[in-house]
DNA sequence: AAGACGAAAGTGGTTGA
DNA sequence: TCAACAACTTTCGTCTT
């Protein structure tokens, strides 16, 4: 009776039901972490947090066997944040002076610790690895569990010897890039590029090894995915947003997708719900913000038209 | 004058011998 | 390792709004 009020975890995705209208219209915006209903425009966070514990408990020893403490374990930091240090002071914990001989122990222990800290390559080179790919993330915006990913993707790749000969950088490039692919989060290679320590050639090369070898599934970049983030730059509608998202639908279906570049995908299906929508832009507009040319932009366009047989009629 | 169109030639990456 | 190839880009003249 007394736990009835206890807080559900709500997750919002697209198949959701907007609060501010009603309607079930929610699209992830991965780029700033935010969902937006195309109906009405509302934002709404991730998830609403639950505050308490998943947990329950009737008695007071149950809840004290239950109850759990510490920072939670994380894969980002080289010991995943589970490290025991020896502090450098020569007090104990009551702030008492040690004698000659306890300090001489603790002397011992205390170079030995450190030096098992960071005995092994694989621990300098993780050290190494995961303060680059804070730097990097953090200059990219990419959010915490896309993070903890990329990070698991280079620890599986230095376990599997893949950095050998390669530069630490370009794996970590490459690990953030394919967590991103796999998280969904638009980026682009040069995006990470113009960040990353390392050039173009390295990164791409080690994106491939790691995919070749580490055993992790990174879906293709889809140009449904860029919607959000193209369809907010050009500052569309929300009708004209979700008409693009139902074209791209259909030529996924009739598989006139496939190795296409996404962005081209993306910008002509908004390009033509533009002008069914009547919330039109022009072809330069888009191409700008897809990073594609206006000649892709057209092609891709003409072809969605007549493989979809849409007609672009709007006065009726 | 801006936007759209399409042809032609050039570029970088993938694939298969 | 090389050539063939598809997709995309750059450039540019022309047509449309």
């Amino acid at each position: 009776m007394a736990n009835l009020a206890r807080t559900k975890r709500v997750r919002i995705n697209k198949t959701e039901v907007c609060m501010g209208c009603g309607e079930s219209v929610f699209t992830n915006d991965y780029t700033r972490g935010e969902n937006i209903c195309t109906s009405c425009g509302l934002v709404a966070s991730d998830r609403i947090a639950d505050r308490g514990p998943e947990w329950r408990a009737f008695t007071a020893e149950e809840r004290d066997a239950k109850a759990r403490t510490g920072a939670p374990m994380r894969l980002s930091i080289a010991d995943k944040g589970l490290s025991t240090t020896i502090d450098w002071r020569n007090k104990d914990a009551s702030g008492r002076a040690l004698t000659t001989n306890t300090r001489a122990a603790i002397y011992r222990m205390r170079k030995w610790h450190i030096r098992s800290r960071v005995h092994s390559s694989h621990h300098r080179n993780l050290g190494f690895a995961m303060s680059e790919m804070e730097r990097l993330s953090s200059q990219l915006g990419i959010p915490r569990d896309a993070r903890e990913t990329a990070a698991l993707i280079y620890r599986k790749a230095l376990t599997k010897r893949l950095v050998r000969g390669r530069s630490i950088d370009s794996v970590v490039a490459a690990s953030v890039y394919l967590a991103c692919r796999i998280h969904r989060i638009p980026r682009r290679l040069d995006e990470i590029v113009t960040e990353a320590k390392t050039n173009r050639k390295q990164i791409s090369q080690a994106v491939r090894l790691v995919i070749s070898k580490v055993n992790i599934y990174v879906p293709l970049a889809s140009a449904k995915d860029l919607i959000p983030r193209l369809s907010s730059d050009l500052r569309l509608e929300g009708r004209t947003v979700r008409k693009a998202t139902e074209i791209i639908k259909r030529a996924k279906d009739e598989r006139i997708t496939i190795g296409k570049d996404p962005g081209g995908i993306a910008g002509a299906a908004l390009y033509i719900a533009g002008i069914l929508e009547a919330d039109r832009r022009t072809q330069r507009e888009i191409a700008k913000v897809s990073h594609v040319t206006e000649v892709t932009i057209r092609n891709r366009y003409k072809e969605l038209v007549r493989s979809l047989g849409i007609t672009l009629d709007t006065d009726f």
